[in-house]
DNA sequence: TAGTGGTCTAGACCACTTG
DNA sequence: AAGTGGTCTAGACCACTAC
């Protein structure tokens, strides 16, 4: 049985296998944190070898969908926000990372957003503006754009509910599940209005990154542009 | 015969594999954008099967020491010099880049790169100045520190021979193979020097990438520091 | 047609974690 | 002790590239 589906399609087997395993994520089957049955489970109910399940698993973790703990099983890892990696100059301390809510409007997409997010000229977008504060000192400001229509029925109240985790929001409130696609980065003079945020002086030098996240699928669903204050702590890329 | 080396190391199978395979590169068994012997006559030399090879050979591809070619073979990568990758704002059309070395002194070892360097305190070290062009334009300037004991008898000529590729330079002349670690980035305002160098005003807006390398052993190697304009150009993270 | 990497299997054993 | 992921095998067939 050379075949986890019955369709004649053409693609591995390790991705039919990943892409069955997106399906019953998205279904519900599993939430976060909690445990898929064994490889050698899996791979009894999709009919394919354990070496086969584990490839589409290995993807899955790659892709930062899945977490993997030798001896105790695999996981749906946690849904979590993604705008970059701050670090702290001397030392790797772990510092307290809060996320407020700013703003969150209905707007109509630029040329650069439109293209990027496979809309058309204009399309209706909400736009979301969040601060985020390391050891209660702003860091970053963060715009992000998504699909009006998509994301239909989006408001301040139920980011507030995720804590201003927009990951979460998509996961919970719209079924889609996200990975982050690698950012544009470049330097810049701070607009007057983001150095007000950020608590400091217009024109300092910020780090602007542009990122997009993409479903499982591929589809890009969200675009965000982070500015940064990096005077006190640096952005890992 | 569940072990490819006599020795009793507890590390698994394909990492020996990948380690015997560093070793042959670094003996000059292969050189660059020459194939390797294919994937069954690997596990017979080193007495595995063909997973456990491939399994070896995906981390080198992983690590950017391996290419693969479907229905060609295993190749050695060239060894490109690294400096994060630019990208246009508009098109990703094809630029051509440039390095030109401006200086290679001999000097001594500050806190911040001896330690990540893994040197003692005021430890000697080559400084190698560079600045890269995209079309002609000043884009970057890089600053390159090695240790001078490991790197010794480095001088501009081997630099220039090497048309400023660093990596080609402890390659060739040291037997060196060479990867790259991610990078810590943030904005600042142009040093004067710095932006002179880049055809800009001084505290304009630049992006500092700080990075190491280290050999495949895992030994960082080299610590460098870009400063780059992002007028233009943006850097790709 | 021959040789390569890419996929897949069925089974085995090891290392780790929890009760 | 039981169950999990991690490694490894020997062999098979497919897809791609060259000649």
């Amino acid at each position: 049985m050379p075949t986890a589906s019955s369709l004649p399609s053409r693609q591995p087997l390790y991705l039919q296998v990943r892409e069955r395993i997106i399906a019953s994520l998205e279904a519900g089957e599993w939430s976060d944190g909690e445990a898929l049955p064994s490889e050698i489970a899996l791979a009894q109910r999709f009919q394919v070898s354990q070496g086969t399940v584990r490839k589409g698993l290995d993807r899955l973790v790659a892709e930062g969908v899945l977490v993997r703990r030798q001896g105790l099983g695999t996981f749906v890892s946690a849904t979590e926000d993604d705008w970059g990696c701050a670090e702290s100059p001397a030392e790797a301390q772990r510092a307290s990372n809060t996320i407020e809510l700013l703003a969150c409007a209905r707007s109509n997409a630029g040329e650069a957003i439109a293209t990027s997010l496979g809309l058309r000229r204009a399309a209706p977008v909400y736009v979301i503006q969040r601060l985020v504060r390391i050891d209660g000192r702003p860091f970053a400001h963060i715009e992000s754009c998504v699909s009006a229509e998509r994301f239909a029925g989006l408001d301040a109240r139920r980011i507030k509910q995720a804590q201003c985790n927009l990951r979460l929001v998509w996961l919970r409130e719209f079924g889609v599940r996200v990975i982050s696609n690698s950012a544009r980065l470049r330097a810049d003079a701070a607009p007057r209005e983001a150095a007000k945020l950020l608590g400091i002086e217009a024109d300092t030098p910020i780090l602007e990154a542009v990122k997009t996240a993409s479903t499982l699928e591929g589809a890009v669903v969200e675009w965000s542009l982070l500015r940064c204050r990096t005077d006190q702590y640096a952005y890992r890329g």
